[in-house]
DNA sequence: GTCTATACGTGGATAGAC
DNA sequence: GTCTATCCACGTATAGAC
């Protein structure tokens, strides 16, 4: 596990059999999507029978929810704590660096968080937009600090905000394990980001 | 439509029923995903019974395979057309700029052609990987040829490469026509892309 | 080439025993 | 809390008439 990315551990998901349900049901979503899973996949991944899932989570959607409302936090969560330095450069290349090795890190749950929003009910896909503009504000911030102290030079700052988060976010789409360290690709990441902004 | 994204044009898909049919699915599929569509879905929005489809297309999967393989073709074509200029930046950018605009003004179709391979057979899938590759090889070629006269500087290639096609590519997933013009889209990524790699 | 009707499998979720 | 058994709705695809 990186030093720059949050762990993700699941000891909070009580008992083990629901925790073993989360943990199944996030590898299936991001091996198949949400709509292809089915719950006796889910079910058997956690050594179980379909029946004994509904003891734990009232629906297949509940599981998703609890799946991107943990996933969403976090990656805010990753973003903040790397908000660090004494510079926009700094801070947006620590930022940067670390929301990157996250979502190859965590590349399944991240495919979670990342492709499979339209799968929640709206009240659930309301609350987890919710953190999702938390994310994007997060960003926009360093970058408004960086062009008001000349060290950036954005022309279309919410345009160049969604475009440097976009690149991390695309991460979960095509990395798998193979595909080189998370941190090497948040360190590239993290220099191609400031490349794009400054002056 | 813009003069420099290619034309996406059904007229060669006959007879009509079965382009209403393929058009109907690449807005299904692009809204809901390929398997929460239904084939009753898709032959109602062709205004026809879900018997009807089979007349056309042996599978739905084989109406995902047409729509696949045309999108593919059709973003190769887009990206081998703006590769024109005097200079790998001038090239860069019009590539860019291109194949951004592209995902930008068909983005329905492009959401297919991005996030649906999944469901595609494995014959299938190994069709449409070797235009993916084709379309990186024309990127990589003008990152190469701008290394090599000094304009561009580029300490890791592929993960370059992937990056900048990266970025295009994950329009598809949030781009709505509300989001803006894809032509200013489009010249905003060639100047964030060029940033990206210039020396 | 399109329809209505339907076969057949599958999937989410529940009932009731242990 | 987990099981086996099952309900019932839905989805792909086919049969056969027009």
């Amino acid at each position: 596990m990186s030093a720059v990315t949050s762990p993700l551990v699941w000891e909070h998901v009580q008992p083990a059999a629901a925790r073993r349900l989360l943990t199944g049901a996030i590898d299936a979503f991001a091996e198949r999507g949400f709509q292809a899973t089915t719950t006796r996949d889910i079910a058997s991944r956690a050594g179980m029978s379909p029946a004994a899932l509904y003891v734990h989570y009232p629906s297949k959607e509940r599981l998703l929810f609890e799946i991107s409302l943990y996933g969403h936090r976090a990656a805010l969560d990753v973003l903040r704590n790397a908000d660090q330095g004494s510079s926009p450069a700094d801070r947006l290349r620590g930022m940067i660096s670390a929301f990157t090795a996250w979502h190859a890190e965590h590349h399944t749950i991240a495919r979670v968080v990342q492709y499979e929003l339209a799968a929640l009910t709206p009240e659930h896909l309301a609350e987890v937009a919710a953190i999702r503009r938390a994310i994007s504000s997060q960003l926009e911030q360093v970058l408004t600090d960086g062009i008001r102290d000349g060290s950036f030079a954005v022309s279309d700052l919410p345009g160049t905000t969604l475009a440097v988060l976009s690149l991390a976010i695309d991460v979960a789409r095509w990395y798998t394990s193979h595909r080189g360290d998370p941190e090497a690709l948040g360190t590239l990441y993290a220099d191609l980001a400031h490349r794009m902004v400054q002056t």
